[in-house]
DNA sequence: TGATAATAGTTCGTTTTGTAACTAACAAGC
DNA sequence: GCTTGTTAGTTACAAAACGAACTATTATCA
């Protein structure tokens, strides 16, 4: 290497905020991507409705700030595979409800179970103080109040 | 919303990993592609040269943990908008030396700056303590020793 | 040496994403 | 009621990512 740098890349924090982020999901994607064969935004799709219920599509692009165009996309893979289904509403019919089915449920509850006792494995890396300090400062971060 | 659920999707941490990289690169994204046209492996590309001198392909992936696709596209990019040169090694010539034009320099000088300055407002929303171990902590969860 | 394996990097076909434009339904003001 | 504007969600086309297979070169070892 000829001309070195004094600038510390893997000080960066939007650097190592994504190798973090990378590393930490690598090993939960392989799970909902073999196991029930879904992409990233079906999963993030199927949680959301899994931990707050039945919501529209809207609802969901809110929460978890993706672009409803993923939104759109995921629900109809998910809606292919019998793990949700949309109801159209009476009050506005521009917009549906999208609720898990039993078979929706069921993964959801499996995943969820296989992502706290992940979580719980990545905690331990840390005393339970720094844990609540990094959740915490993430959240900052991240913009969720 | 009928059927709730105790489980916290926002406590999660790698969903929590994965919005505050998200929300963290949003601005500098912006800045590295709308005043240099670069997407974000071309990016992490001319940093790694930067930072660290000439490197070969293999060398950033394996920093980077980028797949070596992704590298040789954007180092073709690179070469193409002047930033990098290639030099075939004569020791083994299935290797490429990777090193910065001058005009390469100039676009990582700039963007360095402008990341240490984001780096230091982002900071600025902790005390240097927090921050110390927020660097620590992802450092640990990124697998980077 | 000569066969086999390993490595550096690229290319090709497919999948996924990004962005803009679109349809359909509702809302607001005149 | 009839524009005009907004909102929910989809579609279409282009850009980018993924992964397998490929070329070219070097390494290993019988």
């Amino acid at each position: 290497m000829s001309e070195e740098d004094d600038f510390d890349l893997t000080a960066f924090l939007p650097y190592l905020l994504n190798q973090a982020a990378e590393e930490s999901s690598l090993t939960f994607t392989q799970l909902y991507k073999n196991k029930y064969g879904m992409l990233r935004t079906e999963w993030r799709v199927l949680f959301h409705l899994g931990a707050f219920g039945q919501m529209r599509a809207t609802d969901i692009v809110t929460r978890a700030r993706i672009h409803k165009t993923k939104i759109s996309r995921a629900v109809t893979k998910l809606v292919e595979k019998r793990f949700v289904v949309r109801a159209r509403s009476e009050d506005d019919r521009r917009q549906d409800f999208l609720t898990l089915t039993p078979a929706g449920r069921a993964a959801y509850l499996d995943l969820r179970g296989a992502a706290a006792a992940y979580d719980r494995a990545m905690s331990r890396k840390f005393t339970d103080g720094e844990v609540r300090l990094l959740r915490m400062m993430l959240r900052r971060l991240a913009g969720i109040e």
